[in-house]
RNA sequence: GCAGGUGUAGCUCAAUUGGAUAGAGCAUCGGUCUACGAAACCGAAGGUUGCAGGUUCGAGUCCUGCCACCUGCGCCA
């Protein structure tokens, strides 16, 4: 009897379709649903439509034998048979206040994971001595909400920054930096992307390549790229070549710079993600380097299983179902990105013991997380070292497009820095909140300078963040600034503002509420009420599609369900003292609930805006 | 050429994974502040869900074929 009405319903219609349905039934969805419009009532079971057709019966006979059969006497008003077949629920008060009794707790009717575990996550990803962009936003955004999701269901999440911090690229750099006499002391991003930039230019010819790709019918933008290096390439990647052998070999100045690079990196990295307050630190980070010995074993473990073979002299592993390898070895010797990614996974899931192991990566690296995956199965890591079966998960994200639908650019038309970004959104959302604590209404009226540049940071990085989550991740991303910080409508602070009214209201009320008893009479309170029992399952389905999205969607049901409540029915001086009480135990917990869920996306829920 | 993704209101996005009349926000128009915070609320208008078939009680969702855009495609990461 502890259970909301949702999953009463499930069970007692389960049972019910078991009764009538006989073999024909076995394993049917209930089909409960919350009902679309408020004249079918609070949730509709669909489940007649489909066992009508498996038994030869009429829809609305067997939506009347599934009434009779079901035992909903403490639970609904008498159901409704609607339309071709479908069965309308109306959850009776009684019901309903007891649900609201069980969720009012500090876990607030979310229940952990049945089968928890170490899920390790793959985030942020910047390359050292490249300006972050924001691509690295929608992973280290994306990736730290999914991490709060699942640790909030009990799993033990690690997050990981996989920096690339190894092989040729930083090599070239390193080679780049040192020809030219630079100090890297006094050196920042700025001037190592740059560095960067350039390095790449001088070395990246490759003849051969580009016959190769026009052979395979390679894409026009690869073979654009490669038309674009020119000759004297083969020297500066000679020479990057010599840099990461003395780099791999443990040539101690070369560490010793190595190590500034990632210095100057890091600085910026954390200067990003301390802006965002995201959880992300020196403490995450699992750069390729680490994997370095790890290589060599993974390619033997390829070899000696026979999972790989020699092919044109480079190492291939071959899919079951596709033309083309996973290429695990050069023909030089050399190890690529591919074989770091198989040791990261082999690490992740013999070592650590990760029974998930997810990806928040650019979409564009759908194909090569697919063979990697394969590969790693291939190679027996589909299960971890305890024997359970290990998901692979690349949690994909589109582009991020500017107004005009292209890559994001700046006013002046270069390529737009993360931190620009933050900074430009973080001062809009203090003017606007500078702005509006002048009125002597406010509550923020008299916050020092100090108070309002706080609550403008989580004003102004929430708006980016929920524009970010709000949508499927999957698709590109039209990011707006102009729209985001309007703050009006479907808005990160859209949902802020309602939770300081709530705040509002409860330092009002200033008394202790949590046993009062329960009113939800009016609509709204009702709508509000069936609507923050959800939450358990939305969370946890969130959780299994990896979909921060949901969450999102849900917590702005919420923020709209209480201002209608809001303007419906005045708390403080409600009719009387019993609906006072039970009024601020609502906002209390809606409260709760709105603050639990802005925190599951990372964004902070300030008590005065 | 092959593979994958996306296509929903003028714009930006949803749609509980096959359920009833496809929902929000922005922009437009019209109402609400001496009333717990108007960053809000209520209402109007806005749709052949890219196109054409198919599956069934029922399709934005599933299957087939087209169209458009995006992305990827062996020795870079």
């Amino acid at each position: 009897m502890s259970l909301d009405p949702e999953t009463r319903l499930k069970d007692t219609f389960a049972a019910a379709i078991a009764t009538i349905g006989g073999d024909a039934a076995h394993g049917m969805d209930p089909a409960i649903r919350p009902s679309g419009k408020p004249e079918f009532g609070d949730f509709q079971c669909n489940a007649a439509l489909g066992l009508a057709k498996k038994m030869g019966a009429n829809p609305r006979d067997v939506a009347q034998s599934l009434i009779d059969a079901a035992d909903l006497s403490d639970l609904c008003e008498t159901p409704v048979i609607a339309g071709p077949g479908f069965i309308n629920l109306t959850v009776l008060p009684a019901a309903l206040q007891q649900a609201m009794d069980v969720m009012d707790t500090e876990a607030l009717g979310v229940t952990p994971d049945s089968d928890p575990g170490v899920v390790v996550i793959d985030l942020c990803g910047v390359n050292v001595a490249k300006q972050m962009h924001v691509g690295h936003l929608r992973s280290t955004i994306i990736g730290d909400s999914l991490a709060r999701i699942l640790t909030r269901l009990g799993n033990d999440v690690r997050r990981e920054n996989h920096l690339g911090d190894w092989g040729l690229p930083i090599a070239m750099v390193l080679h780049e930096l040192r020809a030219a006499g630079v100090d890297l002391d006094a050196i920042n991003l700025t001037d190592l992307d740059a560095a960067y930039r350039e390095a790449q230019a001088k070395a990246k010819l490759d003849a051969a390549g580009l016959d190769a790709a026009r052979a395979r019918h390679s894409g026009p933008h690869r073979i654009a790229e490669l038309e674009a290096q020119n000759e004297g390439a083969s020297a500066s990647r000679a020479a990057a070549a010599e840099t990461l052998v003395a780099l791999q070999g443990g040539d101690e100045a070369l560490r010793h710079d190595w190590q500034k690079l990632i210095d100057v990196t890091m600085t910026a990295v954390q200067d990003a993600s301390d802006k965002l307050s995201v959880t992300l630190g020196p403490e995450h980070n699992c750069g390729e380097s680490t994997y370095r010995d790890d290589l060599q074993p993974v390619i033997t473990h390829l070899e000696e299983g026979n999972f790989a073979h020699v092919d044109d002299g480079a190492l291939v592993v071959d899919m079951p179902d596709r033309e083309r390898p996973l290429l695990v070895r050069k023909r030089d010797g050399g190890f690529l990105y591919a074989t770091t990614d198989l040791a990261a996974i082999r690490r992740r899931t013999q070592q650590t013991g990760a029974i998930r192991c997810i990806y928040a990566v650019d979409a564009r690296q759908r194909d090569h997380f697919r063979d990697v995956f394969d590969a790693a199965r291939i190679a027996g890591w589909g299960v971890n070292a305890d024997g359970h079966d290990v998901e692979l998960h690349h949690a994909a994200f589109g582009s991020v497009l500017g107004p005009d639908k292209r890559p994001l650019k700046t006013r002046s038309g270069t390529n737009a820095t993360l931190s620009s970004l933050l900074d430009e959104a973080i001062a809009r959302g203090t003017a606007e909140v500078t702005e509006r604590s002048l009125r002597a209404s406010s509550p923020t009226h008299g916050l020092d300078h100090t108070a309002l540049a706080a609550i403008g940071r989580a004003v102004g990085i929430g708006a980016i963040k929920y524009a970010d989550l709000s949508g499927d991740a999957v698709k590109d991303y039209v990011f707006d600034m102009d729209r985001m910080v309007a703050f009006e409508g479907d808005t990160g602070p859209y949902l802020q503002y309602a939770h300081a009214r709530m705040c509002s209201i409860l330092r009002k009320g200033g008394e202790d509420v949590s046993e009062s008893p329960w009113g939800l009479e009016d609509v709204t309170e009702r709508r509000l009420a069936l609507l923050l029992l959800r939450y358990d399952q939305v969370v946890h389905a969130a959780a299994a599609s990896l979909q921060p999205h949901r969450i999102a969607g849900y917590l702005r049901e919420i923020a709209e369900a209480f201002s209608a409540f809001y303007q419906a029915c005045s708390v403080m001086q409600a009719e009387s003292d019993d609906l006072r009480r039970s009024r601020l135990r609502l906002c209390d917990l809606v409260r709760r609930v709105l603050a639990d869920g802005l925190q599951l996306l990372g964004i902070d829920a300030p008590e005065r805006m």
